[in-house]
Formats: C-alpha cells, sequence, structure tokens
DNA sequence: GCTATATCCTCGTGGTCCGAGCATAATCAG
DNA sequence: CTGATTATGCTCGGACCACGAGGATATAGC
C-alpha cells in the first residue's frame, strides 16, 4: 500500500506519538458524537488543560468541530463536540461481480453520492475506470483515505486475487497512481474482502455497534462471514479467515466444490433448498433462493417446509459458533436474514446452545445494513487509517 | 482485580504514557533475548539517545542487563540486552481438579521452584491453602504480580466459577489480602482459564512461538483450546470463549451432556473410542484413551482401528477450523497428540482443508509443553501485566 | 601509532501532559 | 439588579520524553 522502507524504520516515532492522545479523542467524538468536554476528559483520563489544547489541535485540522450545549442548571455552559461535517472525506469503493460502486464519506461514516458502473471483467479495464472514478471524487474534496472492497481473499501485498471473478491477481497499481498524481498530499488506499467489510460496518454503526465480539455471517451462494473484535475483523495469517461456510456442520458425504466434504455452504443457500424441494441444482442459487422465500411467505407448504430445514442447519451452526466464539451478538446478512425468520430457527438454535447458555441466549439478530453495508465497510476501513495516530500525522504534518 | 474508581478516572495518563516506550523495549527484549542496542534502536523506530535513556532506567529497576557482545568486526563494540536474570518475579499458580501447583518465573518466562499439593476440593480451604502458599514465596521475593490458572470459565469479576469441580464461586479473596499484607508493594492477581493459558504458553514459548494467529487444542475428557493472537488469547463477550468441542461436527444423533447434540468432544476422546471399541463408557476417559493408545502403538488392530476413527474425527475438524481460522499454525495438546501421530489423522486433514489449501497446508503441531503448560500460560499472564505500561507505571512509581 | 568505523553519550530544543490558579458564564437567592 | 454559587475553560510554569547534532569512545586494519 504504502511504501515502506524494508530496512527497519528510522526514528520518527515522537512524530506519530503526538498524535495519538489526538487520535484517541477523535474516535471517542466519533464513537459519542455530542460528547461534552468534560465527559471527554473523564472517559480518557485527560486533564481539563489537555483537553483544551488536543480539541484546538483537533479544530484547526478540521476533524471536530463544537457547538454550544443545552444549558443543564448552574455552572459556566460548555460545549459539545462532533465530527466536522466539513472535515476530511474518504472515498469508498466496492468491487462486485458485475459492477462497481463508488461514494464518498465523511467522518460519521455515511456514504453518500454513491455511483455505479457495470464492468465486464476484464482486470486491466476495471483499474482503469475504477482509477477515473476514484481519482475524480479524490481530487474534488480533502480525501484522506480510500477504501476499496474485493470479492475475494485479500493478500498482504494489496493485490486482489480473485479466483471466483477469474481474475488472476488485479493490479491497483493504476488506482493509487491516479491518487498520486490528482491529490496534492499523498492518499493511501486499504483494501479489504466484501463479506470482512460488510461485517465491519455491522460492528460500527448496525446491528452489533458497541459488540467487544460479533460473529457475523452473511449467506448468498455458500456462507462467509467474519469474527469482528472491538470493530476489527479477524483476518488470519493470509487473510482468509472467515470462511465458516467450510465448517464440516453438514452431511460427510455430500462434496462441496471447495475440495472438501460435508460443509456448511451447500447446506445453507440455494442449492440447499432445491435438494429439499426436488429440483436440479439452481443456476443462480441466490435468485432461486429469494423465490422459495417468497413462495413461503405466501404459504406454500412446501416451501415452507424445506426452508425450515435449512433455517436449522443454520441455526445448529450459529449455536456451535457461539460456544466458539462466546459473542456478545450474531449477526445475520443476505439471506440468512430470511432464514432467521423462518419457524424453526429459533428452537433449533436453543437446543444447539450448551444447556447453561439457554437462560439468556446470545441474540441473533440481521443486518441492518443492505446492500450498502460493504460500501459502509470499505468506508471505515479508509476512516480507520485516516484517524489513526499515523493517519493524523501523515495528513496533519507535511 | 485491582480497585477501580467506578466514576470514571481522574487524570494520569502521563504517569503511564511515560513508561510506554520503556514496555515496548522491554517486550522487544524479552522476545528476543541477547538484542544489541542498535538493532533494538532500528526495530522500534528510535533514536539511539533515546534507547540511552531508555535502557538506563529499565536497568535502574532491575528488568534489563546488559552484556558485552562478541566482537563483530570493526567499530566500537556494542552490548547486548537481556531480561536480568535476578530482576522482578512473578508466581504462577495452577489449580487442577485434585491438585493445585505453585512456582516462580523471572522475566524469561521459565518457571521454576514448582510445589505441588493435592486438595479436597473445598472451595474455602483451597483458597485458605492457596493464600498461605502464594503469600510465602510472593514475600521471599521481589513479586510484581500472581498468575492463576482455573479449570473453569472466568468470569469478569475475578472469580472462579468452576461447575465441573462442584466449586459454586471460588471466592479468591483471601488470596489477594495474604499478598496485600506480607508484599510492600501492592501485587495484583490475574486468573485465566487453564486451557486458554496452556494455548497462551504454547503461542508464547512453545509450538506456535511467533505465531500471529495460532490455534491450540487439547483433549482430555471432550475438547478444549483457545485461539490465540499475537499470543494473547480470544476470551470473548464473557470469557466463555474456546468450547471447541461443542462444534456440532459429530453425529447430530448422540446426545452431548452439555445438552446440545452431535458435539465434536465426545467424538474425538476415550469415550469415542470406547464406543468404537464396543466397551462400555470409561469412568475415567482419559485414562482409558492412553490405554488404547498404547494398544495401537502395540499393534493391536482393533485398537488401530479405533484410534485411526477417532483421529479423522480430530483432523477433519482441524481442518474445518483452519477454514475459519486461517491461522499460522495448530497445535495440539494432551490426548490429541497421540492421535495426531495415528495413521489416517494427515489423510483426513488434508481432505478436510479446501482445495487451495492443500498445496501448502497449516502446520499442525504436537504441543511441546507437557503438564507445565497451564502453568507457563500462567506466568505468561503475570509477566504480562506486569511489564506491561501499566504494570511498570505501578511498580516503579510510588 | 594512526586511521577508519561503529557505537555510545551529552546537551539543547521542541513537544506533551499536568496541577494550580485565574477567568468566564451561567443559575440562584435576596 | 447585585452578589454568591457553581461548573467549566484557559494560561502558565514544571516535569518529562524523543530527537538531532556533535563530541567521545572503543575496536579492527594498516
Amino acid at each position: 500500500m504504502t511504501a515502506s522502507t524494508e530496512t527497519g524504520r528510522e526514528p520518527g516515532r515522537a512524530r506519530v506519538d503526538r498524535w495519538r492522545t489526538k487520535a484517541e479523542v477523535l474516535a471517542e467524538v466519533r464513537r459519542s458524537p455530542g460528547l461534552t468536554r468534560v465527559e471527554l476528559a473523564r472517559r480518557l483520563g485527560l486533564s481539563s488543560a489537555s483537553v483544551t489544547e488536543t480539541v484546538a489541535r483537533l479544530r484547526e485540522g478540521g476533524w471536530l468541530c463544537e457547538h454550544r450545549a443545552p444549558v443543564q442548571g448552574r455552572g459556566r455552559p460548555t460545549t459539545t463536540l462532533e465530527p466536522a461535517p466539513d472535515g476530511p472525506r474518504v472515498v469508498a469503493v466496492d468491487v462486485r461481480h458485475e459492477d462497481w460502486r463508488v461514494g464518498l464519506a465523511g467522518l460519521d461514516g455515511q456514504v453518500s453520492g454513491i455511483v455505479t458502473a457495470r464492468h465486464d471483467r476484464d482486470p486491466q479495464r476495471v483499474a482503469t475506470a475504477l482509477a477515473a472514478a476514484v481519482g475524480d471524487i479524490a481530487a474534488g474534496h480533502r480525501t484522506v483515505a480510500v477504501g476499496l472492497a474485493a470479492p475475494a481473499p485479500i493478500s498482504d501485498d494489496g493485490l486482489v486475487r480473485a479466483t471466483e471473478l477469474a481474475w488472476d491477481a488485479v493490479d491497483l497499481g493504476p488506482v493509487t497512481a491516479a491518487l498520486d498524481e490528482r491529490c496534492p498530499d499523498p492518499v493511501p488506499l486499504l483494501v479489504g474482502n466484501d463479506a470482512t467489510l460488510a461485517g465491519v460496518a455491522e460492528a460500527r454503526t448496525g446491528a452489533a455497534a458497541g459488540a467487544g465480539t460479533a460473529v457475523y455471517l452473511t449467506v448468498e451462494v455458500g456462507l462467509g462471514g467474519a469474527l469482528l473484535l472491538d470493530g476489527l475483523p479477524h483476518l488470519g495469517a493470509h487473510g482468509q479467515a472467515g470462511e465458516y461456510g467450510h465448517l464440516p456442520f453438514g452431511d460427510p458425504a455430500r462434496p462441496c466444490s471447495c475440495g472438501a466434504t460435508g460443509c456448511w455452504g451447500p447446506e445453507v443457500d440455494g442449492r440447499a433448498l432445491a435438494r429439499r424441494l426436488g429440483d436440479p441444482p439452481p443456476g443462480d442459487p441466490r435468485s432461486y433462493a429469494l423465490g422459495v422465500l417468497e413462495r413461503a411467505a405466501g404459504g406454500d407448504a412446501a416451501a415452507v417446509h424445506a426452508v425450515c430445514g435449512v433455517a436449522a442447519a443454520l441455526a445448529r451452526g450459529v449455536a456451535g459458533l457461539v460456544a466458539v466464539h462466546d459473542p456478545d451478538v450474531v449477526v445475520l446478512g443476505g439471506l440468512a436474514r430470511g432464514l432467521r425468520a423462518a419457524p424453526g430457527f429459533d428452537e433449533a438454535y436453543r437446543r444447539g446452545l450448551m444447556a447453561f447458555r439457554r437462560d439468556d441466549p446470545v441474540p441473533v439478530r440481521d443486518a441492518v445494513h443492505g446492500d450498502d453495508g460493504t460500501l459502509h465497510g470499505a468506508a471505515a476501513l479508509a476512516l480507520d487509517h485516516a484517524t489513526s495516530a499515523e493517519g493524523l500525522a501523515e495528513s496533519c504534518e507535511p
């Protein structure tokens, strides 16, 4: 991503350390907009003198703004702190199988001005078109970072290996080149996996907001997800963690396209519904599943029965993951939302839990971000970097 | 553990911040004993002036010592840095089902002077006896922390709920009282789960040393384990993460004592071996399993067949966990060590992996700490605290 | 013994966080 | 309206840390 000196760091620790407290303050204000200065000092263990200094610097840089707080009683009135609405921006990108979407987000994480464009899956043309679109948006605002979601595992070198997309390795060089060329200050590009970032969005502003440990699962074709720790995804040694769909919760005799057998994913998606209904394997399992869910909602007995069985298979696995991860909450996205609503889910979930958990079961909730979750997650990824001590040092000091 | 002001922190950030760099230096030296000052400066991005200052302070406090480094060529000879062998100590405690063990560890993490005593499972008498033993050792050395492992989930309030031990909630108050009374400076008591801490030991100085992501699994009666991220265990929302034995990898028809069905644990321990051999459920599944493993090693065909089947059930699940966690390494402890060696493990593991992983499968290794793993982990827990910025501030400033 | 090399130490500077004290802006009481 | 009360913000000097520059130190090579 950013150029790194591989022979080790030269002294420069103080330059970043100076922004550590400011980054903490900014993070706290972003987490709790409308915080008063006194409450901020209390939470972070800062003296009022330090808050004065820190807030002044963040206001200078355009990160925070202050408003008069409604008076509560006696005493000098205080002000509330909020992320500056006209502050720095990040560009969020979501590259999907058949199109890509680009939007702009402020410090509050809301993505606006989303534009969509279809693509033809040619890696080079996609990179070129993205470079133009991202460069246009970035150059038109005070852009401090770009976050990009891709439907593929992300390797360390910042390239995208999208085997399912028949892309070998997408070189994002054109995008970084466009950013370097069209923006006065360097703009880092951060890349993440799409399902992972959808989970991040839920953990920040969605159904798992505030959770220390959250499990996000999404069913489209197969099942993917992420384990979120304090809002950050666990990526694994090679950035390939989260393949929950390949846990062997299923029938050991059934082979999976991944090469193993008994995988959970094919037991909980459109293919599983088709099997239960005696239909041939659907060409597009996702839209097939949507059809069955609709029929079940309409009262079709066979569809209800199939959905119920699949929901139970999903619930049983979710209960197992609760035992392993002990999350504050489990969030379901994609088709899993429809399955959770099906009769049989709750009962199967309860029975799959260890007995001591049944009195107070870990809540299972629907994802609140729809299709925009991934884009929100990409914005969060970029904002995380921009508002870190490193990012602040980068963008506030020449 | 330590008293906390629940109305929020008062300013005191600088007091801890001052030790942040020193804690980093100490951690780096503990990770790489024998480091030169120049190499240290390079890795941490510090100037030589800062290293001089920092090392001097840590030497003053008795945390580090320096030796002359063997001369390499021209230039002024440098010195190597090591954790001081006569530096601060921590006390490590491992409370087990029928006995407890106490030892003393230095900054290198090695536990010495281990003493063992049986107990009668009476919570109050155990706490009293522990208080005396821990107090004796702590008072005889410069003790900066105590780490305690318990065979139970650890709740946030520092009490131990050992339901399997027929203990309701063990109050460790007598231990902290003894420490307060017999040690001049306050000595914090840290508590952790035994399987979790055995995993920590492997991640620090064992088969998973240096791994960013490691999965530790141990089979005794049932199966437990931990996910280790940069050497720190993932604890979950209530400290109950790691119940890998209750993932539904097994026969959905078989009920588990936890209340769910199809759990993995009963498929990979002595009970599973007995089923496969047509024996009745063993009273002590652990020693039964050891007997079967021995018979299999001796060539008993029936035993070999049973062990092989159980090993395959273990391997299949391990492969699933590799898909989910994408670890650098999987470490097996307890009876799982013997199962890994069985014929059939490697083949089942390979077949359970997603195809793209088979060229370079995640290594599965035996735990290198034997029975002492938990005690080492308890020492690591205590040392983590003592060598953190907070711990250093606590013990070095009045 | 002299030089080249690599490292260590000292010193002054700029920066952060802090406590104390003063300044400020509201309510409340008369 | 005025002064007391209360809560908060700001200023100032002190303690401390990381840094760059430059001098000091200890070895190998010649």
